[in-house]
DNA sequence: AAAATAGATTAAAATGATTCTAAACTGTTG
DNA sequence: CAACAGTTTAGAATCATTTTAATCTATTTT
């Protein structure tokens, strides 16, 4: 349980400024014990479903871009129509079960370690992700 | 080069009729040394450039989708607005330059092998892969 | 080889996610 | 409190992709 002060804080510390609407989605968003993820359609239906208020879709794509840019977020490739975030940023892999469409987290610590052995002439590895795809099994 | 008997073959043996813009689609995709990665558009441009002619975005997309089911391409996950796609569908791994947007091979033997420990009852896994993102290198 | 039919192609419309716009609103600073 | 810059908003615009329904074509039947 975080206060809403701590919110006020990191949106402050972040540039930006600490409107209703932001500290609502902070709450939505990391005021929880673990971590998830979600498409910017699973979360306006989470806040407006805990705020009994309604909120602008361009409020929450903006400020979706906003927190993953400052590193509050990322964005999890997925060959889909559309984008799904994870709230955890730390490093880690995923699941994809492709019969729901539903993601799953895969700790660093479940996938053995990934050694590139090739690199780009003025590139640099900015990161490194795995994912998993998932299909019923009905051996 | 593979001439168009061939894929009028390979049509004809994966249950879809050999329409004059199948096979020019083949010929565009499978009639190269080497395979590339490309989006719908650029199929569409490659295509009308090679034969002068006009095709159907529609059609381009089925047949796309049609040969991606039939295991013909792969689509690769980039959290990207467009969906990319690889004509080769061997197992392997991509680098996906962000400033250039363009995806590049990352040979299977570039990668040290993948375990992954932990399984989700009920589900097999139909897939590993890795993206490697890259990003311009200036220190 | 013509007729019948099942499958394909097409342009255009529909859809759905995301981004943009410009007006109204709000947090911050002096 | 006034002024300003940053935010929110509804709605429009955009863009990739899918659907539609009419026309066309490859294949099968006669």
């Amino acid at each position: 349980m975080t206060s809403s002060i701590e919110y006020i804080n990191k949106l402050r510390n972040s540039g930006l400024r600490p409107t209703k609407q932001r500290i609502k989605i902070c709450e939505v968003l990391f005021n929880k014990e673990v971590t998830f993820h979600f498409t910017i359609n699973d979360l306006v239906k989470k806040i407006e479903k805990e705020s009994n208020e309604k909120i602008s879709l361009a409020t929450v794509y903006n400020t979706v871009h906003a927190f993953e840019k400052k590193g509050y977020l990322k964005e999890i490739p997925i060959d889909s129509n559309q984008s799904y975030f994870d709230t955890n940023t730390s490093d880690h892999h995923h699941f994809f079960d492709t019969s729901e469409n539903k993601l799953i987290d895969l700790d660093d610590k479940d996938v053995s370690p990934i050694q590139i052995q090739k690199s780009i002439p003025g590139k640099k590895i900015k990161s490194i992700e795995v994912l998993v795809k998932l299909d019923t099994d009905n051996h």
